[in-house]
DNA sequence: GCGTAACCTTACGCACCAGTAGGTATGCTC
DNA sequence: GAGCATACCTACTGGTGCGTAAGGTTACGC
């Protein structure tokens, strides 16, 4: 509809967001090293200063598609896991929303945890929003517990919520890969593994290795 | 005590070691592409040249550290977690020679799950042997449904078995990255959260998302 | 309708590093 | 102790891609 059918000038806030779209999907096509600033800003329809300009270094880049991720995919979880439910409400709501934003920005959950894993200067940012999210499935695992009197060892619980956490990571992973597959679904049998652990662990049930 | 102080031929399998080591230590630190092929050449005691003699590219050479690592671990692996053994058995012998795995070569872990995951080239041959892990696990539970008469849809086994190695995968991260972290502790956590809620599922309790 | 500021481009410098060419030393065999 | 194979080195090249300098172009204010 426009009169300029070559490029149109665009204010700053929505080529930030275009430049983010693209480097995104190309970080998460290529891996980090191998995208190249070229093709980001070939593929955000942009030249190469443009991101220099907006965006800083390819360090900075990536950060910022990390942030922006990340961000996307908390309040995802946090919006749907209120805590007045009652845990095993409250696991199964907040497994859906993730395995819901993991089977939507596929890309976007690339770049979270398969590339930035492995670079060191983004291995610490990423750490600290795995962090935060230990914290909270822990929380809520302490909550329960202590709503039934209950109580377990503080490293106990946080390597619980740590499990937790990496067997969702690992289905998103799988989900990531398989695009027909169901994120509703995956949660559910997500869900079935991780409740009936925790459960039993709630009810103070444990297991002990074999005496010898 | 050689007469020779400064450098001492060695024969080529014993140079190879010796790259090999280097190069895990180096890629793990580093991550693939930061990892330069004059730093692991020094590393090992060794000028570059030496390397590409030996061991070839770079690709090359990541993918021989990624198979002695891998070879070294589903070794360790399957010769602790005899088949003959009950399911929980078998289930606590693995994890408890996976971790001890991990613990005792946290940077060949770093390679194989940190990095090979992130960079195409490698990613595929990480999957196989993932695949490889998930397809016994799931034998493995499957095996033990058997035993009672019963039976789960492949599906949910596979998945099952995916997030059984996923939450290992998990601690064994958190392993590596605290050196003070007992292995056989750490085992026995994973157990925990494992084997109750697959023991649940065996003996067919399932959840169920809320009807609404 | 003109200045000006923001938007956008082409084209290049520069550093870094994978991979190699060509040559030297050492030990082993007969 | 001559000859050969294997271990090993120094020093270079070539390509790739990050980051930038310097200059065009469009839209908006007045």
């Amino acid at each position: 509809m426009s009169s300029t059918p070559t490029f149109k000038r665009l204010p700053r806030a929505v080529r930030e967001q275009q430049m983010l779209d693209a480097a995104v999907k190309v970080f998460s096509r290529r891996g980090y090293h191998a995208a190249s600033m070229d093709e980001i800003a070939e593929d955000a329809g942009i030249s190469k200063p443009m991101v220099y300009a907006y965006l800083g270094t390819k360090e900075e880049l990536f950060v910022a598609c990390l942030h922006r991720e990340g961000t996307r995919m908390t309040e995802a979880i946090a919006g749907a896991a209120a805590p007045e439910l009652p845990a095993d409400e409250r696991l199964w709501r907040g497994l859906r929303a993730f395995f819901g934003f993991v089977g939507a920005h596929r890309d976007g959950w690339a770049v979270l945890y398969r590339q930035a894993r492995g670079e060191q200067p983004f291995a610490g940012e990423l750490a600290a929003m795995r962090a935060r999210l230990v914290e909270v499935v822990a929380g809520m695992l302490d909550h329960a517990l202590r709503a039934e009197g209950r109580e377990i060892a503080g490293a106990d619980l946080e390597l619980a919520a740590y499990a937790l956490v990496g067997a969702s990571e690992s289905l998103a992973d799988w989900l990531a890969d398989h695009p027909e597959a169901d994120p509703e679904k995956t949660a559910t049998r997500m869900m079935n593994v991780a409740w009936l652990g925790a459960d039993q662990l709630l009810n103070g049930v444990t297991w002990r290795p074999p005496e010898r």
